[in-house]
DNA sequence: CATTGACTCGAATAGCCGTTCTACTCTTGA
DNA sequence: TCAAGAGTAGAACGGCTATTCGAGTCAATG
């Protein structure tokens, strides 16, 4: 999608993602002139239209430091632990984030921590991270938030693999010591839910946990 | 270490975050004063200063949205990949980087992404991005990056648990089919280093990749 | 009551910021 | 040669920003 940039506006481009990592904000137009050795604030405007008219970032008019990336990083919610062996209720963890790079919608993404060793044979742990993409389908073979509407319950969700068969659904363990759950296929319609599927998964070793 | 703060500065501080997280920039002192519903932006700078006296933000004197978080996310490099049955080399992956929260020091860490299966049973797959806190010491049952120095080469690194012993170091995959690496205290002291220890995993489904 | 500390407002100030305008130099290509 | 386009400098303008100051409120404490 976005046009390739001249050697000069490449490396403007580069002290502008570089800045706001190394600063946390984006840079002001003088700053940038200073670093790229440009005297006029008028000429750094001009290319700034440039970069933006390439679509490698979006401007605020008139707002100090508005610029942004088209493409960054962020941050999304921990709304509960998932099970396991059992289904248990999905909670919100308030206020708890973990960060992911890699376009990760934050809209339509959330996290959940893993709670026992039902997916250990897939590589998921206990206290895992699980990266979910909120969608109300998927392929067989994809790992899901599996949700199991109850009236008058705000429903029980599982983790496990999907797999849509002749007659039923078969929602797969990854454990050699827990039994797949199969279910008819007017029930699922009826009763379940997908809620969305795992893209990604973060693990901690040792450290104490994560940033707000 | 930051003193527990009161109710008010408490929302100013989530406001503040939430800010950063949404719009990429550190909100002015009047955009933090509309949003809490202060009039005078002199208020603002006073809470704002607690915050700092606090320890829960930095100011930048007299820039514009000079505020930093003191725990704040960032990225890290992607340096290359490391295997696996047979140590090969780190080479640099320009200009990857993923994203990691936590607190993660982006001065002290790098990131490398596993190829192979010579971790498996620790739950490190091949493909996954495992991230390294720069050390040169260890401690036992730590996962860690060791380099063969070799004369004339850049060094050959391997993804192993270091595991010291009476009379030698063992680095241990956690792959039944694979044997330890087993050095001489004096031959480990003379050609070996430890690049790192790995603090978190990080791992993608089906997606494509990651953004700059 | 008097004092202290935390919090609030309104106003003022000095400087920073994004934007625009004019004018100039190159290079490219018709 | 002429025109067009990209790139550069300098200056100016109006708005935005962080900070400071003086004055005031309120609750708790002595």
């Amino acid at each position: 999608m976005p046009e390739p940039l001249g050697e000069f506006q490449r490396r403007m481009l580069e002290f502008i993602v570089n800045y706001i990592r190394r600063e946390g904000m984006p840079p002001t137009n003088r700053e940038i002139g200073k670093a790229m050795k440009i005297a006029s604030t008028g000429h750094v405007d001009y290319h700034l239209s440039m970069l933006e008219k390439r679509g490698y970032i979006i401007r605020e008019a008139k707002k100090s430091r508005g610029i942004k990336l088209t493409r960054h990083p962020w941050g999304i919610p921990v709304e509960g632990t998932i099970a396991a062996g059992e289904p248990i209720e999905i909670f919100s963890e308030p206020d708890q984030t973990i960060e992911v790079g890699h376009g990760v919608d934050p809209e339509s993404s959330f996290a959940l921590i893993v709670r026992g060793q039902s997916m250990i044979e897939d590589h998921i742990c206990d206290g895992d991270y699980v990266v979910i993409k909120r969608q109300r389908t998927c392929e067989n073979g994809d790992i899901v938030v599996a949700v199991h509407l109850v009236e008058g319950t705000p429903g029980k969700a599982t983790l496990k693999r999907f797999f849509l068969e002749k007659e039923q659904v078969r929602l797969q363990p990854a454990n050699a010591e827990l039994e797949p759950i199969y279910i008819p296929r007017d029930e699922w319609d009826r009763e379940w839910e997908i809620q969305g599927k795992v893209i990604a998964i973060v693990r901690h070793y040792g450290g104490p946990g994560r940033a707000a």
